[in-house]
RNA sequence: GGACUCGUAGCUCAAUUGGAUAGAGCAUCUGACUACGGAUCAGAAGGUUUGGGGUUCGAAUCCCUACGAGUCCGCCA
């Protein structure tokens, strides 16, 4: 058992013992640095019941606790604050533990299995900095729920077909002149997101034309040559046309040979992929079963609507009059599709906080429908990425590109290293991945570091720093550690969970009582869906150890026992620190 | 018009979910011994937590209000 867990069952019986009324849920949190101790116990809130000062609840506690365990060495009571010490023997003992344990972190399995869809891109355009957010999150969250002991199902719902889909194709067909990714030596996505910009540029131009002859502009919108092009594609589409349909087909795989090159770039993957063209027509029968069921009701005009003012939400409508199925039609089914396919509890989509709205809608009408599974619903909701010069639009060109921004970050990284000059020693490979380990490091890091519910500003000077808050500088103290283990190995020390009682300095006791809190760690990041919780605690892990490596001797201190448990100390530390960020999807270096 | 989210050091973010004198990083200034990696460390400075009111032992956190920023409310996806 950890301190933590047997310092609050010794909690519940000396207010069990003293008090005779046991605190059952007992909160313990880390003590403010500038006191002595490392676990505190408020006492405020038993002043009530014991109608005791605080001060005096504190002291009796510390003293009970001093008295009948064996782990407390010390206390100190401020106000209602009671701040106890842990004897050093028990922190050795838990380094130990920590040690012997190569799953150390991984949590129990629940026998739960939670589907994350993620990433979910429009197959008409190159990834931008907001789907790098998307994937981080979701391949985080991911590896985060692992650990917490769930079974994993990653997900991608493609948006491969639509009226915006068709854009490109026809800009493609009136001005492509017959181009490939290979004739112009351009990514597939990217020569189809010059399509798709070509077209909106041209549709606007046609508006403009019909304006200044005199027409309205919300008529030319709709009147636009291009637009009604368009529309006749997408008909065609429907219908199975076999030019459209090709030509849809060939596209679409160049944007995928695209996309599959970016994803393999950013570590990123799938278990199932969803495609909105196999999916778009499900739903319709649960239409069906919702008239039936009285959830649903029909206009005059043929059209099916749902009345969700009860829930503080509004009137929605479900199916067109025409018959044909809107976005949650879609979802609706491809939710009940999900939950045939695969024997899952939960189901979770990391998508951005402009559609919380849509997502309130959607497992509300679930529940109403009775599904079983509507409880376990999830929208793990993200703030918009903006840039230093406002928000990122599309259609205004302000976007931030994946792939041109992994490309400086690359150069950045591969200058810097190469200004150090520490890695002479490495063959063109070997650095070459370094370069790509660090600068992912960096995005990846910048992008998680940030509670996802919030929106966050992406300021490029910033993203580029390796120093401070930033991945690189946890890459580099594992890099560090690992310096020190390869120098302690030769002088024949090894890492071992057979450590001898010493004393410690704080700053040790400090490191260990923080790498015992990485498996709770684990455990609030799944369940509030946090990558951030564990960034931080990578982040306060590497500032620990560069503390303790600037005060303390690791490799010459004289006194042997101490010794071999700094080397193990720094062992842990340098595992630990990889384990975290293998959650954040991070890779870190053994040299750089 | 209606619903929701947010506002913390010059800048970017934390604050264990209502706990102590609100903490980090960047930027600024000062310092680090022939020592285990200086992409590091130690220190200084920086705050009326947007303003105002309330709830209580205790508020950045909960409630009300004003101001400011954003998102959604399509027979679009």
């Amino acid at each position: 058992m950890d301190i933590q867990t047997r310092l609050k069952e010794a909690i519940t019986s000396a207010t069990g013992s003293l008090f005779d009324q046991p605190v059952e849920n007992v909160a313990l949190q880390p003590t403010k640095k500038e006191f002595k101790g490392l676990y505190t116990f408020v006492t405020f809130p038993l002043t009530k019941t014991t109608r005791k000062p605080p001060v005096e609840i504190g002291q009796a506690i510390g003293n009970y606790l001093k008295e009948n365990t064996a782990f407390v060495s010390d206390f100190n009571v401020v106000q209602g604050f009671l701040n106890i010490s842990i004897d050093d023997g028990v922190w050795v003992d838990s380094l130990n533990g920590i040690l012997s344990d190569a799953d150390f972190g991984r949590l129990p399995a629940k026998g739960q299995t939670v589907m994350v869809e993620f990433s979910s891109p429009n197959t008409n355009k190159p990834l931008h900095l907001g789907h790098l957010r998307n994937n981080f999150l979701g391949d985080s969250i991911t590896r985060i729920l692992k650990a917490g002991g769930y079974d994993v199902v990653k997900t991608c719902l493609v948006n491969d077909r639509g009226i915006h889909i068709c854009k490109s194709m026809l800009a493609y067909e009136e001005f492509g002149n017959g181009e490939t990714p290979e004739s112009t030596g351009m990514k597939g996505d990217h020569l189809i997101g010059k399509y798709y910009v070509w077209f909106d540029r041209a549709y606007k131009q046609q508006i403009e034309e019909l304006v200044e002859e005199g027409m309205s502009e919300e008529e030319a919108e709709k009147k636009a040559p291009l637009l009604l092009k368009v529309q006749e594609m997408l008909r065609k589409w429907e219908q199975g046309d076999p030019d459209t349909v090709a030509l849809w087909k060939k596209l679409n795989q160049w944007v995928y040979d695209g996309f599959n090159e970016t994803y393999h770039r950013i570590g990123v993957s799938f278990d199932r992929t969803y495609y909105e063209s196999e999916t778009y027509l499900l739903g319709k029968d649960i239409i069906e079963e919702g008239l039936e069921k009285g959830v649903f009701f029909r206009k005059e005009d043929g059209s099916v609507w749902i009345d969700l003012t009860d829930d503080g939400l509004d009137q929605k409508l479900v199916l067109r009059s025409d018959g044909t199925s809107v976005y949650i039609t879609q979802d609706l089914g491809t939710t009940d599709l999900k939950f045939r396919d695969f024997a899952i509890e939960r189901s979770i989509w990391v998508v951005g906080n402009e559609q919380n709205y849509h997502f309130e809608v959607l497992f509300a009408i679930l529940r109403r429908l009775g599904r079983p599974y509507a409880e376990g619903l999830y929208h793990l909701s993200y703030g918009m990425v903006d840039l230093p010069s406002g928000k990122m639009k599309s259609r205004e060109g302000t976007v931030v590109d994946a792939d041109d921004l992994m490309e400086e970050m690359r150069e950045t990284a591969e200058a810097r290293t190469r200004e150090l000059g520490k890695i002479d020693d490495f063959a063109g490979e070997e650095a070459r991945h370094l370069y790509h380990t660090l600068a992912m490091g960096a995005l990846k890091y910048f992008l998680l570091k940030v509670d996802p519910k919030k929106r966050m500003l992406f300021n490029p000077q910033e993203s580029i720093d390796f120093q401070g808050h930033t991945g690189p500088f946890i890459q580099y103290t594992h890099a560090r550690i690992c310096s020190v283990l390869r120098k302690a190995e030769q002088m024949g020390l090894e890492v071992r969970p057979s450590l001898k009682p010493v004393e410690l300095s704080e700053i040790e006791q400090q490191i260990v009582f923080l790498l015992s809190q990485y498996p709770q760690r684990i455990a609030e990041a799944a369940a509030d869906f946090a990558p951030s919780y564990l960034a931080q605690f990578a982040f306060e892990l590497a500032k620990a150890y560069n503390q303790f490596y600037g005060e303390l001797s690791i490799l010459s201190e004289s006194n042997p026992d101490r010794q071999l448990f700094r080397v193990a100390l720094s062992g842990a530390v340098a595992e630990t620190i990889c384990k975290a960020m293998e959650l954040l999807g991070i890779e870190v270096p053994t040299k750089m």
